[in-house]
DNA sequence: TTCCAATTAACAATCATTGAAGATTGGTGC
DNA sequence: GCACCAATCTTCAATGATTGTTAATTGGAA
């Protein structure tokens, strides 16, 4: 994701309005790499500003996703998770407290599969599942 | 998954009842490759029993994915996916229609990664993403 | 056949997300 | 600096998937 000062030119490039509740939002992104949720970023937000809303965070991230600047994230933890990181890689995700940590990993070993039926493979995506230790401990206990 | 007259006995022997409506349930699933959401299992059901509620559909499904004979996905297609099918495989998701289809990969090439943080890995899941032909059509029109 | 715990059906509630509509405001042009 | 208006924001209702609750029903052991 490019940075709140750039994101502003941008939104102001494409004609869109620049609002201080979306600078607030584009901060609370900037290197967040906590694969926040929309209740997150809303939390975090309105500690700086009390009065935006639910609604207004979900249409500003998905502003930012149709603009190619962030990638929402279906690892099914219950919630979609926004993601900044326009770099290539994947994901690592604890079944107990649904974090989500970044991995680079070489996918291209995989061979992605032929389909007769004549199926077009966009993108592969790798996720690997398990327990981070806090979790692992508090399993085993 | 095992076939409904396997299911039948191990609910007795794991000392539930066998209920027709169970049985109906094990019918719709056995030799299912769908992937269906436990609507469209509901759908298949009540076309034979009319009064199966939904709520029981979904009790049944957890039950067999607590017994391990079912594997339950979350694709990101809005609704959980339920899996008969329990060899080590993959998936094929259609982003237009949401259809999921089975695939085998050798993932063993993928070196899994190594987290100083003592994250325990324990699947890797890969899911092949893009359109089967008649979305792909569709879309181009 | 009896009986009771397991199961079911009906319905309310939850959670994440989106729809709708009226109130507010950024920023352009004067 | 001021007026104006489309874009944006807030509020609140609605959605869709799933789960909680509870009273009525029933499988199957005795
Ligand atoms: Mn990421
Ligand atoms: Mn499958
Ligand atoms: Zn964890
Ligand atoms: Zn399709």
């Amino acid at each position: 994701m490019k940075s709140p000062t750039e994101l502003t030119e941008l939104f102001r490039a494409q004609g869109l309005k620049v609002t201080p509740q979306r600078q607030c939002i584009f901060r609370a992104l900037h290197g967040n790499d906590r694969h926040p949720t929309a209740e997150a970023i809303h939390e975090q937000v309105t500690a700086e500003m009390p009065t935006v809303s639910l609604r207004t965070v979900y249409q500003t991230l998905h502003d930012l996703a149709d603009m190619g600047e962030l990638v929402e994230l279906d690892l099914g933890t219950g919630s979609g998770r926004f993601d900044p990181n326009l770099e290539p890689h994947q994901h690592v995700v604890c079944d107990g407290c649904g974090r989500v940590y970044d991995v680079v990993v070489d996918v291209s070993p995989i061979r992605t599969p032929r389909f007769a039926n004549g199926f077009r493979v966009d993108r592969t995506e790798v996720v690997f599942r398990g327990r981070c230790r806090a979790c692992s401990a508090a399993a085993g206990s």
